[in-house]
Parts: C-alpha cells; sequence; structure tokens
DNA sequence: ACCCAGGGTCATA
DNA sequence: TATGACCATGGG
C-alpha cells in the first residue's frame, strides 16, 4: 500500500498500491461477491468461468428456487437436471460435473467447519487438485469464501495492468498473483475491494494489443469508456 | 451477424 | 512451456 520510506525499492515495484489509489478515487468503495452464503460464493465461482456474472445470477437463482443450492442436494442431483437449471449460465454439461466434483471433494473434508482450519497453502492446493477448479476460481474461493489474504488474477487484472505496462499481461498466474501480494498488506478486504475495482474499471479500459501509451487509469483519458480504438 | 464475458481441460508439439 | 480446440448461454 504505502511504501516505507526507508525500505529498498528497485524502481517501478510499488505499482499496486498507488493503482489502487487512484481506482478508489475514481469508483470509490463498493461491496462485491453478492451471495448470501459461502457456499454460494463457491458455486458462483465456478459458474462464472469465462461467464458474463448476469448468467450466474439466473442459475442461482434456479437453484435456489429448486432448493438445491446445497452440497448434497448437488451431490444427488442427476445430472440432466443440475445441468438443466444452471443453463444459462453455459457450458453446462461441463459445470453440472465441476460443481459435482467440488461438492463431493467438499463434503468428504467435512465442509467449512473442518476445511476452515487448513493452511491457505494447503488449501490453495486441494482444491487446484479438483478437476475443474483451476487458479482463478481457487483463488476466488480461497478470498471470498474462506476469507483469505490470496489476491485473485483474471483477465481484467492482465489487461488494466497491462495496459498501464506494470506487467506484460501474459505472465504465468502464480507470478502475476505474488507481484501484487508482495507489495500490498495481507488483508482479505483490501484484496477483495481492489479485486472488485479492477472488474468495475476494466469493462471500460480499452482491450486493443499492444496497448496504446495514451491509454491511462485517468477517467479523462481519451480512450475511458471505449473498448477499443486503433493502435 | 459478430464479439465478448469475473476459465479450465485436454491434445499436441 | 506454449499454443489451439472445445465447452455454450445471453447481452451489446
Amino acid at each position: 500500500m504505502r511504501a516505507h520510506p526507508d525500505s529498498p525499492r528497485s524502481s517501478g515495484d510499488r505499482w499496486a498500491g498507488q493503482v489502487y489509489r487512484m481506482l478508489l478515487d475514481q469508483h470509490g468503495t463498493r461491496k462485491w461477491w453478492p451471495a448470501e452464503s459461502r457456499f454460494e460464493v463457491m458455486v458462483g465461482a465456478i459458474l462464472t468461468q469465462n461467464t458474463a456474472w448476469t448468467n450466474v445470477e439466473k442459475a442461482i437463482a434456479n437453484l435456489k428456487a429448486a432448493d438445491m443450492l446445497g452440497v448434497n442436494a448437488i451431490v444427488q442431483a442427476e445430472q440432466e437436471v443440475l445441468a438443466g437449471l444452471i443453463r444459462s449460465s453455459g457450458y453446462f454439461n461441463v459445470k453440472a460435473r465441476r460443481l459435482r466434483n467440488f461438492c463431493e471433494w467438499y463434503a468428504g473434508q467435512g465442509g467449512y467447519g473442518k476445511l476452515r482450519y487448513w493452511p491457505t497453502a494447503r488449501l490453495r492446493q486441494a482444491l487446484l487438485g479438483v478437476h475443474g477448479v483451476g487458479h482463478e476460481t481457487a483463488d476466488d474461493i480461497l478470498l471470498y469464501a474462506f476469507n483469505r489474504p490470496v489476491f485473485v488474477i483474471d483477465a481484467y487484472t492482465r489487461r488494466v495492468f497491462g495496459r498501464l505496462g506494470h506487467i506484460g499481461g501474459d505472465e504465468p498466474y502464480d507470478e502475476i498473483r505474488a507481484a501484487f501480494e508482495q507489495q500490498l498488506t495481507s488483508r482479505p478486504r483490501v484484496f477483495a475491494e481492489y479485486h472488485a475495482l479492477i472488474v468495475q474499471h476494466g469493462k471500460h479500459v480499452c482491450q486493443s494489443r499492444p496497448r496504446c501509451e495514451a491509454c491511462t487509469l485517468n477517467a479523462g483519458c481519451r480512450f475511458y469508456n471505449s473498448n477499443r480504438h486503433s493502435q
């Protein structure tokens, strides 16, 4: 966040905190990952893979209406039925299997009551071992459901910070995550707020590659609010 | 009609 | 390690 005056620094290793301030100034604080329970967060994390959140909302509403938003209900459900309920979230056959895989693992480990005591690193490895749970999904669950200080990297993060020139954008997931976590104090609340701001902002940032030098985080930038522009 | 969205897995080189 | 194909709906 703020650099200690005496801390050694190689040039440009403190951008994460500064950008956070800028985004906060522009967009203000916002509550994020709307959900009524930890389990709903976990389900949402899987359903939102490469999918607009509005489509996920409908799927979750369907699960609730069918009284199916629970570990046991999902494990016991017929795949066709489950797939039908989450149809709006896209990739419904794949995601139905992923939900089941996750829930079988989750129940098998004793649920939140047991998993809450696992160290973050072990929990991440276990989550990544669930078929259908990758880096981002695992970290979504760690941050938003388990309240662990994990910085989530998504397509918006790569785009926004790639355009700012702080990263290339194509680095491996854990490399970018490490960069953020090393620059910021380890607070889940801040990480969650930051991720929300990045997503909010990312929707208005030009997507052209290679990045345009004139595209900045300033709302006054002539490319702000345009998804695409030449060069 | 085209492009994109809060990814992940698998086959291939 | 690094591409490409595939999964699929809904909104702009």
